[in-house]
RNA sequence: CGGGGCGUAGCUCAGUAUGGUAGAGUACUUGGUUUGGGACCAAGGUGCCGGAGGUUCGAGCCCUCUCACCCCGACCA
């Protein structure tokens, strides 16, 4: 290509509207164009590294054995009747009516229409497993899209499904995802972490994300720093605090006999632990919310150490709640709970209480917690003895030096991801409404395991210039860069540097090198910014010491300028670009 | 969906307190000079001032409604 018949709108303006650097960065370089809120052009040279991406998926996944196929965008919105989530999709789906007046959607996510594909097709363990994937279009009408390509409204996604006769089989089938996304990321040249999650509204059981590790991450997690453990903030684990050896202070001994104290106006934890000049990790933490379901809601009250917080989502699951909203004061007190003297036992009877205990509180003595009654506090409650049937669960947001729960050496530290991938475990959530059934080795009809595994294709674009780039532009990886080589003639008015570049060029052509020649009459500044705003991998700078044959060869990784012989700067790409 | 902001030239933005001929930079066109880090000189075109209604002799500016876009939050397979 030659630059001066390309379409490549750059700017130095910063657009208006961009926050984030990758959005910042594809605007100016010319690759995307915002349409409206969350849609986007691409541009060709957007166009040329998102189909990169996108052959690289298909590469690794067609290895793994899976298969590429195209579902329609415009979906019956009677299949999401039948699955149940045209509800709980809400205004994310889009939809409308065709000239018949039938409800069709814009597929946000494929399950149902796969599951469709399949189900009279798929009818013995013989023909089982299968792994269909699609990288498409994908449509949700999001609340707030933003950051450009991260978070738009229209965007591609890999998702693909897989249809197993059994448990293990489907997690055969997931953990041979997670090494091939491995591969996927890896070639991408991406700083990943794959961590577990939280399944949230898709549902199934384990599930891991692909965090692209970068500041401008939407999600917070929490690594260890010395082996591989990962997770979601939303779901992270740690040691229990007692087995930290950063906590040696509560690894302590303390008498304190039952009893029922008098503590005036004391309501904090803070206040709690000076009046009785005691860790906070001794005292029972109350945190109340009002629980949503669909059609009713609860006071729920979560119980963790002192010291602790209480991660929304754990808190969310463990009662299988929609949401959780701080109640109002008259809330609490309808149900006769008293603020700042909420305690674990004599909470009043009211079906409308619910109470979940942080696991770290099992067998927890001695502990202080409220007496549920004005001004007071019990004082040395045993965890071990509770009077009725409770429910435990872990409720704790981990901390930023929490011990790891698997290796127990090192320590967590927060970090914020950009989601890149995430893979579930479906099990049969879709195939049983939905009616995907085979026989099994018995003849008998189940309904098949299902894994499900998906890609933010053009969010990983994003992705990669958020962790690839420096002021002056972007710093495309060789593996998706639009053009790998520039050849840039600092002033084509030369005659001897303008034909030096053509015949580089077509030799260049020749070869099938992906190389595109700056031939515009500006002036070097100018097209040397371009080059590093756009971040080609290589530019092979044209100029000044070919009088006495020299060109240069300017690595936008490091930025370095290196002098070649012009002789010998053919073989130089070719080495470069193997 | 709650809170905030913004809309004027292709782009970035001034002009709005106090109503009176529509502005700058950049980009673009032409000519010349220049040619290794977004050059300089000269000339030139550029607007339904988001839309609708209202007040006024007169509205980019004041009032009402509306639409779009952005930010914080809620939400986000």
């Amino acid at each position: 290509m030659r630059f001066s018949r390309a379409y490549i709108p750059t700017s130095k303006e910063i657009p208006n509207d961009a926050v984030l650097q990758s959005h910042i960065l594809l605007t100016r370089a010319g690759y995307i164009k915002g349409v409206a809120s969350g849609l986007y052009n691409f541009l060709p040279l957007g166009k040329k590294s998102l189909d990169k991406i996108r052959t690289i998926v298909k590469e690794e996944l067609d290895h793994s054995g899976c298969q590429e196929v195209d579902l329609s965008f415009v979906t019956p919105a009677e299949l999401w009747e039948e699955s149940g989530r045209i509800a709980k999709f809400g205004k994310e789906l889009l939809r409308f009516r065709d000239r018949k007046e039938a409800l069709f959607v814009l597929g946000p996510t494929h399950e149902e229409m796969m599951v469709a594909l399949v189900r009279h097709q798929l009818n013995s363990y013989k023909q089982l497993p299968q792994n269909l994937y699609q990288i498409k279009t994908k449509f949700r009408d999001e609340a707030r899209p933003r950051f450009g390509l991260m978070r738009g409204r229209e965007f591609v996604m890999k998702d693909g499904y897989s249809f197993h006769e059994n448990e293990n089989d489907m997690k055969r089938e997931f953990y041979l995802m997670q090494e091939t996304y491995k591969k996927i990321f890896n070639r991408l040249g991406l700083d990943f972490r794959v961590v577990e999650a939280d399944s949230g509204a898709i549902g199934g059981s384990g599930s891991r994300e692909f965090m692209v590790i970068a500041n401008s991450g939407e999600d917070t997690l929490a690594i260890c720093n010395s082996c591989d453990y990962g997770a979601n903030i939303e779901t992270a684990k740690r040691q229990p605090h007692r087995n930290q050896n950063n906590h040696d202070e509560l690894n302590v001994e303390v008498e304190m006999d039952f009893a029922k104290f008098k503590t005036p106006n004391i309501k904090t934890i803070e206040e709690l632990s000076k009046f009785f000049h005691i860790s906070d990790w001794f005292i029972a933490k109350a945190v109340v919310k009002k629980a949503i379901y669909e059609n009713s809601s609860k006071i729920a009250i979560f119980f963790v150490r002192g010291g602790d917080e209480v991660e929304e989502k754990k808190a969310i699951n463990s009662i299988n709640a929609l949401e959780l909203i701080d109640p109002t004061p008259e809330e609490l007190l309808n149900v006769g709970l008293i603020a700042g003297f909420i305690g674990l036992l004599n909470l009043p009877k009211n079906p409308n209480i619910i109470k979940v205990i942080d696991l770290e509180l099992q067998n927890a003595k001695p502990i202080i917690t409220g007496a549920n009654e004005l001004d007071y506090h019990y004082i040395g409650v045993s965890l071990e003895e509770l009077p009725e049937k409770t429910h435990f669960a872990d409720l704790i947001r981990v901390k930023e030096g929490d011990i790891c729960p698997i290796c127990n050496k090192g320590s967590l530290i927060y970090k914020r991801g950009i989601e890149v991938g995430h893979i579930f475990q479906l099990g049969t959530k879709y195939s049983e409404p939905l009616g995907a059934t085979f026989l099994d080795r018995d003849g008998k009809s189940q309904p098949m395991v299902m894994g499900t595994y998906g890609i933010g294709v053009s969010r990983l674009l994003s992705a990669i210039v958020e962790q690839s780039h420096d002021q002056n532009g972007i710093i495309m990886p060789l593996a998706i860069a639009p053009y790998k080589i520039n050849i840039l003639i600092s002033n084509i008015k030369n005659s001897d540097e303008l034909n030096f570049g053509e015949k580089l060029y077509s030799d260049l052509i020749a070869k099938n090198i992906e190389v595109i020649l700056d031939d515009r009459n500006e002036r070097f500044g100018f097209k040397i910014r371009d080059a590093e705003l756009i971040g080609f991998p290589y530019t092979i700078i044209i100029g000044k010491g070919l009088i006495n044959s020299k060109v240069e060869l300017l690595n936008r990784k490091n930025n370095i300028k290196e002098e070649i012989n012009s002789e010998l700067i053919l073989n130089k790409v070719l080495e470069l670009v193997e």
